[in-house]
DNA sequence: GCCTAAACTGTCACTGGGTGCCAATACGGT
DNA sequence: ACCGTATTGGCACCCAGTGACAGTTTAGGC
């Protein structure tokens, strides 16, 4: 057991990054060129110089080459809940957070319509980003149940469920306006209008 | 073209329902029996007396065979949505439709329980589910809108958007909880606790 | 009742994602 | 330099899904 916290940690998780990231970015331009289902494990594979099978280690399915960043946002997302002041109510945390995941990703504008348009153009793609997606709900109950008071009533439960699932929904359908208007409208307005649809 | 409404429209229609019911039938009780994944399309088959291809072409994927009612049910829920007085707010007509589907459906709660759980074990079926989920949200924003008012304006779209999809988030967590707790919570009270905590 | 077009069926061959296994090799720490 | 351990590639395999073809059944006009 290596334990010295912090350091590069050995040359062979350094490699497995850069083949990692190399793995994306190839496989990223060949989605995008040719289509998500029209591109196979197999080309990604003979592109970068390695084998199915090894590409196989590296991502246990080709859906997760688009989506294995999801996990990591979720965990930013919670990170940037849970920051926030204990007394804030749970929607304006929950919008301050979503603000900052929005901030914290690498995707310039232009490449995150092309990303989000692939997610739609192909089915099996968009289940599992929504399997994720349903995921972050969970990841965020606790907070929320914290900010909604004492009980750890199961009715706490599903009340903070309820606040992360809609607050998810809205930023779907911000992002998803956003999309469609092909980056033009307001994303954070369109978030706004959404959940004071919802308030009422 | 056979236009004779309501009548049994021909033997080749009948036979087909017929074994489009004898699949789902054996197919749950191998699936309950066995698990989703460790069932294969050709044991189904072989079970029923049938090819694989002819499988295939009654349900175009396996997940079909569990989910091929969603479709179905998500027309039910738009329809009760539309038969509910255009001057009743969005959310009360959303709560009454979700209500009439749920009355609609034939399972019994030991059935819905054990499909269900099935739901949540196999990731590729969740996936699908709620892939279908979203599409329902489609399917009500155009009477949504109505409900919000004249403007066709995209915002109005937005608001309608952000309602469907929190209804339909607030159900599924009304739901998942009644699973949870193995079908002794009041799921029409614990939707009504989601939609009181997301409306503030 | 018969005949023809359309629909349905089984068989076969094939693609592509994903997995288990094994032998070869490259690496890290001592 | 050496030894244990990851990592790799290659192979064989399973399973979902699709296209093509030929044989059979059905609907519906005559």
């Amino acid at each position: 057991m290596n334990d010295r916290k912090g350091r590069p940690a050995g040359l062979r998780e350094r490699t497995r990054r850069a083949v990692q990231a190399e793995i994306v970015t190839t496989a990223m331009r060949l989605f995008l060129e040719r289509g998500f289902e029209a591109t196979t494990m197999e080309q990604i594979a003979t592109e970068i110089g390695i084998s199915r099978r090894s590409l196989f280690r590296y991502f246990g399915t080709k859906e997760d080459i688009v989506l294995g960043d999801h996990a990591a946002h979720g965990e930013v997302l919670r990170a940037a809940l849970e920051a926030r002041p204990a007394n804030e109510p749970p929607w304006e945390a929950l919008r301050a957070a979503l603000r900052e995941l929005l901030e914290s990703l690498p995707y310039s504008a232009e490449d995150f319509l092309k990303i989000t348009s692939m997610l739609h153009a192909s089915p099996s793609l968009r289940a599992r980003q929504l399997e994720k997606r349903q995921q972050w709900t969970e990841l965020l109950v606790p907070d929320i149940a914290r900010r909604l008071g004492a009980a750890e009533d199961l009715m706490t439960q599903v009340r903070a469920h309820a606040l992360a699932a809609c607050a998810l929904a809205c930023s779907e359908v911000a992002t998803e306006t956003w999309v469609r208007s092909g980056g033009t409208v307001d994303m954070e307005r369109a978030f706004d209008e959404a959940v004071a649809a919802v308030r009422g």
